[in-house]
DNA sequence: TTTTAACTCACATCAAAATGTGATTGCGGT
DNA sequence: ACCGCAATCACATTTTGATGTGAGTTAAAA
């Protein structure tokens, strides 16, 4: 662990952590941040263990803002989000990683991070960061944001093998209907509602209601 | 509608279109972007009618990058987003708005916007998000990224008010299970499953396998 | 120590869901 | 004209789910 200060905190100085087990990239943030007017301090951290450690013996200083990084030796970063958090509830984590595959930006973000930065970024850019999350925003390099929004986007999202009744009577069941209750709603008899669940069941390969909900929900059906 | 062009295509040449009630704001982009040189043509609508009209005229015409306000008269950018993704499906949507309700940030990713820009940002800023989305990026506003991060963010979701053999239970049954096979694999009778569930509706307010299902995904439990 | 909350199990009853078999109607395409 | 598919309805059976009532155990909190 090493620690750098500057002690002319300004109104809007920031604290930093550092945690990145590649000591030419630690240094060089260190050393580029360290000069930064706004920036009261710099510590780095090669693991989330030394991070931890430091933490219990200099719980007064807490970083504001912490750049994570995933791949490091013992705990991951990702797993380390939740223990980050626990410790320091207040802190913001910025993800500063070369990886960038959807299932560990979104476990990122799920376990609380804040901004995702891919490692390609200049470190004009990662302060550009830091500074807007301090004032409570949030970036994402420009490829994260993409699969971020391709996420909520629909055109992922395959067209659905039921057919227009089939779908109506799916949404009566997502809506905590019963057999009976989408009967009335599609003013059609129970046993014709029975006859298309049965031919849902078929074409998605399901065998119960709690299953077909939850296809429909995680469909966005 | 109004439509300026440079025909001086280079190899990235964009055709922008902007669709945006406010006359000042239009013009100010159009002359703007007009002036840049990796803006091959720049094409102004007041309203989504006018587009489409001219899109059914003009279908060669194809802009790369469309800028859509929300609030226009008639129908609203929103609704807009999948009649531009029909008539247009490779264009990419980028959402410019003074509005910052989660809800409509999400109802226009969900619709296929792959980018939402505060209005307050600068003309210079709008650009370079024009320029990240030609190249397959995406961007958005620190405070809009706030709250998509924020979304992911297990803060948000309350905790759990179910004990832990309850939450035990609601994983079988999202599982797709019956009381019977959650009883199995929880090594308890189906008596006991029945009184852990009996609880659970009555701690939740609901009265159905289905509400519960819903409620255990939708608050990811 | 008493009390509370979580977890456990049993018995009983009625409603709802799953499964099967069979049939009619109407529309769009060959 | 014929075929297939979507949509409609009926009847029957078995399994599962919902609801109630009652009660024992354990571990932690008051």
């Amino acid at each position: 662990m090493r620690r750098i200060s500057m002690y002319l905190c300004t109104m809007n100085s920031i604290h930093l952590a550092i945690i990145e087990d590649d000591k030419i990239v630690r240094d060089s943030l260190l050393a580029y941040f360290i000069l930064k007017e706004d920036i009261a301090s710099v510590t780095t951290f090669h693991s989330m263990e030394a991070f931890t450690e430091d933490m219990k013996e200099h719980i007064a200083h807490k970083p504001h803002i912490i750049l994570l990084d995933i791949q490091l030796p013992g705990m991951t970063g990702i797993d380390g989000i939740p223990i980050i958090k626990n410790i320091l509830p207040d802190s913001e984590i910025i993800m500063l990683t070369t990886f960038e595959d959807s299932d560990k930006i979104f476990s990122a973000l799920c376990a609380g991070a804040c901004s995702y930065l891919s490692k390609q970024s200049s470190l004009s850019l990662i302060y550009e960061c830091v500074i807007t999350v301090k004032n409570g925003g949030s970036y994402m390099s420009p490829s994260i944001a993409r699969k971020i929004t391709r996420f909520f986007s629909k055109e992922n999202s395959v067209s659905s093998p039921l057919t227009k009744r089939q779908t109506d009577i799916v949404h009566g069941l997502v809506d905590g209907l019963s057999y009976k209750m989408v009967a009335a709603r599609l003013d059609i008899s129970i046993d014709t509602v029975r006859t298309h669940i049965m031919q849902i069941y078929r074409t998605l390969n399901i065998n119960c209601k709690g299953e077909l909900i939850r296809w429909a929900i995680e469909n966005r059906v």
